[in-house]
DNA sequence: TGATGTCGCTCTGTTTTACCTAGTCTTTGC
DNA sequence: GCAAAGACTAGGTAAAACAGAGCGACATCA
């Protein structure tokens, strides 16, 4: 979702009655978590930090280009902190930020709904 | 993600110790909120039943073709209910189902965290 | 009656995103 | 020297998302 996708957030004016602030957060919630394989990230970051090849191990099934790019798209929405160790031999890291780290609780009532109402024959 | 991604679901084996059940729960509420715009229609349906017209304005930027594809996946995953009134004119509501109505406080945890966390310039 | 609009999609071509994989440079270990 | 690891990058391909016209059924209006 771009710039324009998220300038025109929904303003509450939809079918019912609603909670305005929840719904265009919401939408700004998506347009980094409905992108693919951002929120299993952060969730894997939610363990601890983690280098690039970690998280690639960690994250089964992401190829190596789009983790480089969630990672870089994560550090600049201030979810997530890169740190380099300069070495030799170089090192780098990536953790939660505080924001990130907000997020956690969140992610874990996410995980634990799923386990409770998302079953293998959620597959079309 | 398809099958074979989510049958490769993280076991736990990452960088950092971890609630395997979590990880994997994650991945698999991923596979389904991880595609563009799912998130924020259940987010909408949260606030009661609609029409796919209804949804169509509501969801500002979707276009015709995924909210049709969106709404069929979210309903054989049964987050959805899809009900059609006989007519004249039919008429189809489309409303959460009780797995999709336990994920509205998530979702309202994940757009008050974002209310909070994101701002603006988490734009890249 | 004909024109226009709404609904709930479907269809097709186009654009964007995700993927695959080889590659680079640096460092380490055998 | 060679292989492996880390942290990506780059270019081509596949898949997903998008744009918009269209359909049948129905309702409304001049």
């Amino acid at each position: 979702m771009d710039a324009r996708e998220i300038t025109g957030a929904p303003s509450g004016a939809n079918a019912a009655p609603s909670t305005p602030v929840c719904d265009a957060a919401l939408f700004r919630a998506f347009a980094l978590l409905g992108k693919r394989w951002s929120g299993v990230i952060l969730g894997t970051l939610a363990h601890g930090p983690a280098g690039y090849a970690d998280l690639a191990r960690a994250v089964d099934g992401i190829c190596d280009s789009v983790l480089a790019e969630r990672l870089g798209e994560l550090a600049r929405a201030g979810l997530v902190v890169r740190t380099v160790a300069p070495g030799p031999p170089v090192a780098v890291t990536y953790q939660l930020s505080d924001a990130g780290a907000a997020l956690v609780p969140v992610l874990h009532g996410l995980g634990a709904w799923a386990t409770e109402h998302l079953v293998a024959n959620e597959l079309a």
